[in-house]
RNA sequence: GGUGCGUUAGUUCAGUUGGUUAGAAUACAUGCCUGUCACGCAUGGGGUCACGGGUUCAAGUCCCGUACGCACCGCCA
């Protein structure tokens, strides 16, 4: 037997105990005839003695151990003159009288501590001496209480979880596809889902009528902290609901998650904000609520006055910061460095002071009075103490997004963006098309298979931009942890869905055929959601990226720099999938 | 496809205006130390300054290119 207890859970009460534990060696600490070796395993770490006045055969082989060698040990649980109140094993140590080394270890390339020395590369490259480490193992450990949880939650609503397949065709809207080329039938290539969404509805068609998968989603974009080519959904899906039963259910489950598995109890509703309220307000489709800064437009206000700037401006909207009149110039200067940067693209800044008395001091003084700087402070409900940012341009979508960044940045700097609390929000009412310069046409924001809001449907075939959908997301603390919609279920309007997105009949029928003839046979009203498990567990283990809580993440490439992969195929394979490869010169 | 930052010891980093033998911490090895737990003390080994080219009497340092890493924009139904 390799071991008797594991390293975390010996304690006062086990003192006497003759116990054989197994485990890596953390480090060694040698005392003169003395020698301490800290035994971990996942559930801890449990102090070893050796004493050269005892056995110093024993003692001269611990005092041989290099770290992360495997080793078991038997001995008798013994209470520690000198406690240690920092680990939970911290009262006893074990008295070692057989020391086995089950196997060596090379010194490993950064240390395996919680504030380890590795950088991001190194740790990738050793992910499986990563994953030792507390801090990164804990994140797996949330990740599979989460899931369990999911299942727990689900199961008690009745849903049924249900594969489906991993190869699958390729589709035309949306992500790239990762393609899988196919043997047996040359030529030809299976995708990988980007979501199961067609399968689900077809699901549905079925009369499952409650499915769920936690599932790999696979889109071959560019990669970003919170974006990997593979990542998990929670993919969910019901049948005669409406979208308020959708939400009901969803928002239950994020309240069971955050319950279990932060303690967090969040009893009111979660917050309503359509699409449109969240652009002009925010400036984005997920806001962070967990501070308010609400934009306050002011082209009526500061239009008209003889700055240029703000005279020849399609908006004009500002934000106040609460207490931040103490900002110096440099500040203001850094402030402004920060949305003139290329990917913010701000053209300027202006900025204007609260003072003591009331009065507005700003960088605008020589164009503005006195009185139109107070009728602005108004529109803003600033105080004394207070400080407004100014931004304005010639297009207003832009400029609010601007301002966007500018307002998370206050929220930053103000410290207003606290890891522990927690702001969710249902953002609804989203628009069912945008406009795609690239195609020149008409794109689904949500997907093709959305259904319009119903009061909408008539505005398809006048002015389908204006048309909205039974679109909603779940953004929490201004991250988009999900989202669905209702689906349609006739292949009518499925059809001219279709048809406003510019596919023609045929090839509609080729792509999308197996979905529309589904709907011909009793399609029962539908719809459903999709959580990022990912960002879920990242959220929740308050990490920066949704690399730490997978265990063998990609790089900022798509890479796997542990497995090399991707790599180049060997000439057989190639030839028996009948492919060739021609790279273009750049 | 694009922008920014980075690449120096096993590791994390410093390295001044271009100027002698490239440093620190940590890790590693050896020795001392009988209650340590980030132990302490001493000694030691360890460098293709990412790669290629250029400027210069002289390049870790300046310039150009390439590769790799990170963040972001585009992209992500």
């Amino acid at each position: 037997m390799y071991r008797t207890h594991t390293c975390g859970e010996l304690r006062l009460s086990d003192a006497g105990k003759n116990v054989t534990l197994s485990g890596w060696v953390q480090r060694t600490r040698k005392m003169g005839g003395m020698t301490f070796v800290d035994l971990r395993d996942r559930y801890g770490i449990t102090q070893l003695v050796f004493n050269e006045e005892n056995n110093a055969e024993l003692c001269d082989k611990a005092n041989h151990l290099g770290r992360e060698f495997v080793i078991q040990v038997k001995g008798t649980v013994s209470e520690r003159s000198n406690k240690n109140k920092n680990i939970p094993t911290g009262e006893i140590e074990i008295i070692v009288n057989e020391l086995n080394v089950l196997n060596s270890a090379l010194t490993p390339p950064f240390t395996i501590e919680d504030n380890t020395d590795g950088g991001d590369d190194l740790r990738m490259k050793y992910r499986y001496l990563d994953l030792r480490r507390n801090a990164v193992r804990k994140n797996l450990e949330l990740r599979h209480r989460m899931t369990m949880e999911v299942r727990r939650y689900l199961d008690s609503k009745g849903f049924l979880e249900i594969e489906t397949p991993m190869l699958v065709g390729s589709t035309p809207e949306g992500a790239r596809d990762f393609v899988v080329p196919s043997r047996m039938n040359p030529g030809q290539f299976y995708a990988l889902p980007q979501s199961p969404q067609t399968l689900k509805q077809l699901l549905m068609v079925s009369g499952m009528d409650r499915y769920f998968q936690i599932v790999k989603c696979f889109r071959d974009e560019d990669l970003r902290a919170d974006r990997q080519p593979e990542f998990t959904q929670i993919d969910c899906e019901m049948s005669f609901v409406e979208q308020e039963d959708i939400i009901e259910t969803f928002e239950g489950m994020a309240k069971h998650l955050f319950k279990e598995l932060r303690g967090v109890e969040l009893n009111e509703p979660f917050q309503r904000m359509p699409w449109a309220e969240a652009m002009k307000y925010y400036g984005s489709d997920k806001p962070d609520l967990r501070f308010e800064m609400k934009f306050v437009e002011l082209m009526d206000i500061m239009k008209g006055y003889g700055f240029s700037v703000f005279d020849n401006a399609a908006y004009i909207g500002g934000i106040c910061a609460k207490g931040a009149a103490h900002y110096t110039r440099k500040q203001l200067d850094q402030l402004t460095e920060f949305v003139k940067r290329p990917q913010i693209g701000a053209k300027g800044m202006v900025y204007a002071r609260v003072e003591a008395g009331g009065n507005v001091k700003s960088s605008v003084d020589k164009f503005y009075s006195q009185e139109v700087l107070q009728q602005m402070k108004a529109a803003f409900n600033a105080e004394p103490g207070d400080l407004i940012l100014i931004l304005s341009g010639d297009d207003a979508m832009k400029t609010r997004k601007q301002l966007c960044e500018l307002r998370l940045e206050m929220g930053n700097q103000l410290g207003l963006r606290d890891k522990n609390k927690f702001a969710c929000l249902w953002v609804v009412d989203f628009p069912m098309f945008e406009w795609s310069d690239e195609e020149n046409r008409l794109m689904a924001m949500h997907h093709p298979f959305t259904h319009p809001k119903d009061e909408d449907i008539p505005l398809l075939d006048t002015d389908p931009a204006a048309v909205r959908a039974d679109a909603y997301d779940m953004v929490v603390n201004g991250v988009e942890v999900g989202g669905g919609s209702i689906r349609i279920h006739d292949s009518q309007l499925q059809a001219k869905m279709f048809e406003i997105l510019g596919f023609t009949p045929e090839r509609a029928q080729e792509q999308f055929g197996f979905l529309m003839n589904a709907f011909k046979f009793g399609a029962p009203p539908h719809g459903g959601l999709a959580y990022g498990l990912d960002r879920w567990v990242s959220l929740f283990a308050g990490l920066d990226s949704i690399r730490d809580c997978i265990a063998f993440p990609k790089n900022n490439s798509g890479r796997d720099v542990m497995l090399d992969a991707p790599a180049p195929l060997e000439q057989k394979q190639l030839d028996e999938l009948n492919l060739l490869v021609d790279i273009k010169e750049k």
